[in-house]
DNA sequence: CCCGCTTTGTGAACGCGTGCACGAGCGCCT
DNA sequence: AGGCGCTCGTGCACGCGTTCACAAAGCGGG
């Protein structure tokens, strides 16, 4: 009898695939869709039926036999696990092409992730306006996390500067944080550290397109064009 | 005896890591290191160390015991591995704020991945220059293609927008996909997507933060609930 | 009111990835 | 030349995540 939230521990992989089911459920919500099997919902986010069950099954029985998840309810069950609730401002260290790009992306905002802040080392770089919000020198950044009760921080700085961000974000009380350089940054254990590297992306790609391309060589013996089949 | 390049797939898990392995390795080469040990490389990268020598064995036996690893030949082999021996040309689709910064970036480029053009929907944004390169319109999606031989696709647009892109990468011979819009793509199974989904990275970071939250809540004494035991 | 249809929730088996532990091989020092 | 110390390569066990398969549980129709 999991009266209150059941503190169990969601597993690493259900917790990556929650924001998914999210927006495909709050797409549906907005179609007036008010109910949905985990067929579907299976279909929608490109998984398996069964896989999908078992994640929602961790936030607590909250379907119904023979008909499905109401989807509203199923919403805030998973904003609630996520800790969507409230908003999560979030800082932006470096104000190059990335860091400009990220602060007038607006997808943020949207979706309760607002930006509190950009800084940047460089003083040339200080006063600029992006998306709305002024680049301040990085020597604020604790004023502004503290101002703003920051808990994320974004690294958008070149590799070589990204270490000394993370120390600097770690510094001033920030626990989360989300690397896009290209290096494995030194954190305390208890800080929670995301790394979106592009280029690892584009090498995995790479690999299966190499793949793809020496195979082709083998079954064929020539020219390789991917037909792929498609209906 | 793996004569020739053994054919023995690798393990995705693997695949993932090998960028990073490289990207140290070529950092250390650029150190004029030239020897390192499966304990050091595991260290800068974050990583146990029989990991690393399990995932290199995957290449061949190319370490020294007693040694190490020959780094330049590492990298030499990895390169090969992940089919980085020559450049991949990438057309972005989507000239928007992030297709903009991903074409200024450069990063792209100095690590084999040149842009060989951008392309957009909108005539307004055709003819502007990002990056040195002139966006195009995305009816020369397919002369782009072909001329330059792309075989990777990188989806920037808005969400809407996403899979009518896809469709058309697919249409004109793309075979791999990096999608940095937040929708399941769906698309040949021979095609090869990964996806980039920043407020799913964010929401990543939320839930954790969340978590502390309340683990904090809990130990200090707040509202009772189940104890679970902790340490 | 009961029966059959539908869909959830989950026990159990399977498979993959991780990490340990150790044998095998290499170089260096005496 | 022989022994010693170091590091790789890998068999093995463990744990996590995925998937199957099925019982439990609602709903609607007759």
């Amino acid at each position: 009898m999991p009266s209150e939230r059941q503190r169990r521990r969601i597993p690493e992989a259900t917790v990556e695939r929650l924001p998914v089911y999210l927006r495909i459920l709050t797409e549906q919500a907005d179609l007036a869709i008010d109910n949905i099997s985990s067929d579907r919902l299976a279909e929608l986010g490109g998984v398996n039926a069964a896989k999908v069950r078992k994640d929602l099954s961790y936030l607590g029985s909250y379907g119904t036999r023979g008909v499905g998840y109401e989807v509203s309810y199923l919403v805030y069950q998973i904003r609630r696990e996520l800790g969507l609730t409230h908003d999560w401002p979030v800082v932006i260290v470096g104000a190059g092409n990335l860091g400009q790009a990220l602060a007038g992306y607006g997808g943020f905002g949207e979706r309760g992730f607002p930006v509190a802040g950009i800084v940047d080392i460089d003083p040339a770089k200080v006063g600029s306006v992006l998306g709305g919000v002024r680049v301040r020198h990085i020597d604020e950044l604790a004023q502004i996390v503290q101002a703003k009760h920051v808990n994320i921080g974004v690294i958008a700085t070149p590799s070589a500067a990204a270490q000394d961000a993370a120390e600097r974000l770690v510094r001033v009380g920030v626990t989360s944080i989300m690397n896009f350089a290209p290096v494995v940054l030194s954190v305390p254990r208890s800080i929670e550290v995301r790394k979106v590297d592009l280029a690892v992306e584009l090498q995995i790609l790479s690999y299966h397109e190499q793949r793809k391309a020496s195979n082709a060589l083998r079954s064929v013996g020539g020219a390789a064009t991917t037909r792929p089949a498609s209906a």
